[in-house]
DNA sequence: TATGAATGAGCATTCATTCAT
DNA sequence: TATGAATGAATGCTCATTCAT
């Protein structure tokens, strides 16, 4: 057990090393010395946790989609919250995670590396990737057809909504004039009313 | 001049081809090689046509930069159109570049290839990006100034929407059923009214 | 420690085969793959233990100066000895390390392999070098001012010495008719007295 | 014939440029490209006056050898001049050919560039440095038969005054303090009297 | 006589990966 | 569990050389 448990905290380890070195300089420009160097051991004892570098990217994206989508996924089926509260917390949950400690890991994730990964596990994470917009779209979903939202494309909206947070991490800065909660909240309500949108002038 | 314009055509060649195996691979993930061979020639011919691959890299972006910014230009300070027509000249525009020749030139810009850059090269092109971005601005304030918008932050949802727009090219596909009209008319509505704003309902 | 040995014991090796190549090709003639095949592995392993193919050059001159001054240092000052004595005592250790172990590294160092330094090993290559001539200049200045020699300028004296030893690699073979020592005095000899000088007929 | 003194013309200025940098440069690090740079057109047209880069650095070798010769052949069988004036002469030709119009050139031909020849072109240019030496050999026996010089062995003294004169071109430069003519005079007397030999002291 | 274009061999260097210890 | 050493494939780039014009 002493053992099975180094194995997993020495697992996280180079996760997390991994994942914050993939985002920061993507996937190919980051190589197995920078990585091992950053868990500080020998690139050579990776090869003890993990079969390939392609295989520590997809563990990094696994468990990257895997603690995003437990995040949300109890929103998209809570009927007792009105859909555009839950597309409030739906976003709140998305950039406070892009911009707190899974930030690096996760926006990996999003556009850049799936081509560096083997079919069968691109497969796997682009099922996960559409398990977490399939959140996003329920929630638009009840919403149109609660009357809350205007009748919509489902599938663009959720898109548009997706693009327009993930992009954040290119200029966010934590010591900027921003927090991650003004951000959500103005991304939650420009997605509200638009730039001429009705209620949004009262608010902004 | 037969043989300047033997030069030029030979760029052009190395730019299109380079720039769709850049976007489609990403930068690092290209070879000189597979540049040569796409244009069908061998790959120290490239080197007679330019430094090294980052100023083949540089080269696309400048080229695709170039192009945008002088699509959208006439638009920034344009008062005889109202901010709103503007904005939807601008986003078509955008979508139509993205989605036409230079589409997938132009996508790799964004974001992924920035960092491939010399920091010279870099500047140039983080110049050119907020020339483009700043047109949109000024439509932006001018529809606020005008009335016809709300009082947004306007760095924010220029943002946004370049954010929301740039994504496209993931899932977008010809053969799909959304035309890049249909797709750019879409977003504009979603800018204009968002997901809940008066009007939207009317026309979706 | 017998792991930093393995390392010692390598780039010695190394730095021997490298430095016999070096000087029998030239360091532009010679590559990486020589000197790894000299050594008994392949190129690669060569960037295990050397950044780049000019820290191997560096390092071989780095390694040949330090013996060759190390050799001759005791000479500058000892005044215990008569200049002619330090001066013959020189001239049969310059002799002598060129002919023997370090005959082919050292010879590289003179004049040809400078320009191929990096500025900053360069300086440090030269700074030794000067280093050597300076002993050999006291030892001429010393002479000059016992009564020893004829005045004569130091520096250009000792630079005709250095010259005409240096150059001896280029004709001398081990199963020759000369011996080291044979020609260490001769050269003594002619340095002292030249093609008339007084006693040198009686000793020829 | 006006094709025909074009083309000597041509040859010359390759000859002149290429010496000037094969010696500035080393062989192996000057290229065709800059060479016909040098000469003012592309590098393709060097391969209408020669076969290869290697040709070039024969021609440019044959060259400064058969001038240099030309200079000092007269002085090994003239008996009408003392064989220390001859010397004298010889070294002073020596001197100012290497710092004079062909320095570069010459300085070339010494020692590094003979390994970069053809077998058959190495010969040939050895050949002709065994021709130049053995002037000063001749002289040197001249001299030990007249009793003028010591019974010394002229084989190692003619190669140490040449190796001597040789490693001038290391420091030599024009704006420094001393004049060829000066070098050459003090070189002589080194030669003729050494660190300590009689006359040597009268006229230093 | 000169040039632009193209080629192919070679080279330094990087890097994921393996393996004995 | 971890490391030092070694490898082999790949890659960007250089450069002498050729050839059609």
């Amino acid at each position: 057990m002493a053992k099975t448990l180094k194995r997993a905290v020495q697992k996280e380890l180079i996760r997390k090393e991994a994942g914050r070195l993939f985002s920061e300089r993507g996937y190919r420009s980051t190589n197995i010395k920078d990585i091992a160097k950053a868990c500080g051991f020998e690139s050579s004892n990776i090869y003890y946790y993990y079969h390939s570098k392609e295989d520590v990217l997809f563990d990094v994206l696994k468990d990257a989609t895997n603690r995003v989508i437990s995040q949300v996924r109890h929103l998209g089926d809570n009927e007792a919250i009105k859909p555009s509260e839950r597309l409030e917390a739906f976003m709140e949950s998305h950039v406070s995670v892009l911009m707190g400690y899974d930030r690096r890991s996760y926006s990996v994730l999003v556009d850049a590396a799936l081509g560096d990964l083997t079919p069968k596990h691109r497969k796997a994470i682009i099922k996960r990737r559409d398990t977490y917009e399939m959140v996003l779209r329920k929630i638009i979903r009840a919403g149109i057809e609660s009357g809350e939202f205007n009748k919509l494309n489902e599938k663009l909206v959720s898109f548009a909504i997706i693009s327009m947070i993930l992009r954040i991490r290119l200029w966010y800065s934590p010591s900027g004039s921003f927090s991650p909660e003004k951000i959500s909240q103005f991304f939650f309500k420009f997605v509200m009313y638009g730039l001429s949108g009705g209620k949004a002038c009262l608010d902004a």
